[in-house]
DNA sequence: CGGCATCCTTCAAGATACTG
DNA sequence: CAGTATCTTGAAGGATGCCG
């Protein structure tokens, strides 16, 4: 029961970190932002960890109060592990390390693949309203069997698991790295299709209009094709300070649910 | 030359843990976010860190583009370290943890003090527009001699090193603590100035309802009378979901003298 | 098979001392 | 003042075993 390794500092900061600042912590967070998950689906997204830290890891959040165990069953002797509300109010913490991350560079000789959550996940922290102008469209999102819901309106996205009642598109890859090409590595939807790995179907413009909306700096090498001329460097400094303050969501477009 | 620990995982929020999840490493931006420091200034924000290891996260940090070190001199031999433009995006990341971490429990047998760099950032993160109300404010604070200027104005706070061409109010206090029970242990302002440890100048109530705009949610200990009681509870899961601090309804704080 | 606990190795963190 | 060198402690990583 060794006691674990505080900062005895009363900042807010390092009040923090003694919650979420240990090794993996944070990804164990981001694997259940989107909502329960047993331990193995745990190991599934985060398969470089061992699994003696993980449950370690559980345990110290579960102590801390960011994390509940719940048994489920009887008939399936399963147990989940839950965010408490506590544990989703790390959310914007998630959010501004993936924004900001996703302008650092991939670690080099990369081979593990971006976990399904870890995925859909930066698409909520990556979304431009910018780019995304006056989309409106609600997609429904099946990704290696997982189920998602993704609504855009008035500036503003969401993402949750969970179904359309009437969608305005569906998009279905059998894994994440097809979704990672189509949104981040600039693959074209038609290709996907194509290849018969993706199927598409309903408002093909506007969900393609949809993949367009993820800007991110340093882009994943293209799946067969260059790709377009980013003019992104990849030194250590930011090249141009690009837009100061683009953090606020403060938009001032009012959300017009269309579509009756 | 050992190679850091990297997450192999192409998630944002992993890279960015790849570049600022070492332990102090976040600890250390945050020292270094209103300006350039010098090494033993560094040290002496975070004394339970030891050299060694600061030493290597600067080195880290430089090497990822995050702090740049400079030399001043040659008449004052000595070097700084400073922000690069890449490490101030990070303050998204520090406010939404600062906060997040602004109603985690206070680490037992805490006896370490704020860095005044803590204290300041913690203002930043904590302001409340609504505790502020149309409060507008320019206020010179100096913190055990440190300078720092305060900008409250629209529901919007401004803090940083500095100096008001003409401030409304002054603040001098001898430490930061005397600064932190003003604001989040609930000491009142004319004692604090009666025990001759604090001056204050200029438009005192403004100044006093500045002092109101931090909503902690877990307070210090009230510095000499038991304080108010406050129903805030040491159990791991937060007892109410928001917002449970009392407002002080005194809204006498939209005057707007002018101090020549 | 899912859900861990135990054992052992490796490497980072922590404390102290020391140098240009 | 601004770090480096050395040593010790302890957490992370990997494998395996156990139990319902």
């Amino acid at each position: 029961m060794s006691k674990k390794r505080l900062f005895d500092d009363p900042c807010g900061i390092a009040r923090a970190l003694n919650a979420v600042g240990e090794r993996w912590a944070l990804l164990v967070v981001r694997e259940l932002v989107f909502g329960p998950k047993r331990y193995s689906d745990l190991h599934r997204g985060l398969p470089q960890m061992s699994q003696n830290v993980l449950a370690q890891r559980l345990r110290e959040l579960e102590a801390d109060g960011l994390v509940r165990r719940r048994r489920l069953g009887p008939p399936a002797p399963a147990a989940v592990y839950e965010l408490t509300e506590r544990g989703q109010e790390l959310e914007p913490v998630l959010r501004a390390l993936a924004h900001w991350g996703s302008r650092a560079p991939l670690p080099e000789d990369g081979a593990a693949e971006l976990s399904v959550d870890a995925l859909l996940f930066a698409l909520r922290a990556t979304f431009d309203p910018a780019l995304a102008g006056e989309l409106s469209l609600r997609c429904q999102l099946d990704v290696a069997g997982d189920r998602f819901r993704i609504t855009v309106a008035g500036g503003r996205l969401e993402l949750d698991r969970g179904e359309h009642a009437e969608p305005d598109a569906l998009l279905t890859v059998p894994e994440a790295a097809t979704l990672r090409d189509l949104v981040f590595a600039g693959a074209a939807l038609h290709d996907a299709v194509e290849r018969a790995d993706t199927e598409v179907a309903g408002d093909t413009a506007r969900l393609a209009a949809l993949l367009r909306c993820f800007p991110a700096a340093v882009r994943y090498p293209a799946p067969q094709d260059p790709g377009p001329p980013d003019p992104v460097s990849p030194g250590p400094v930011s090249p141009s300070p690009e837009s100061p303050n683009a953090e606020h969501p403060d938009p001032a477009v009012s959300a017009r649910s269309r579509r009756g």
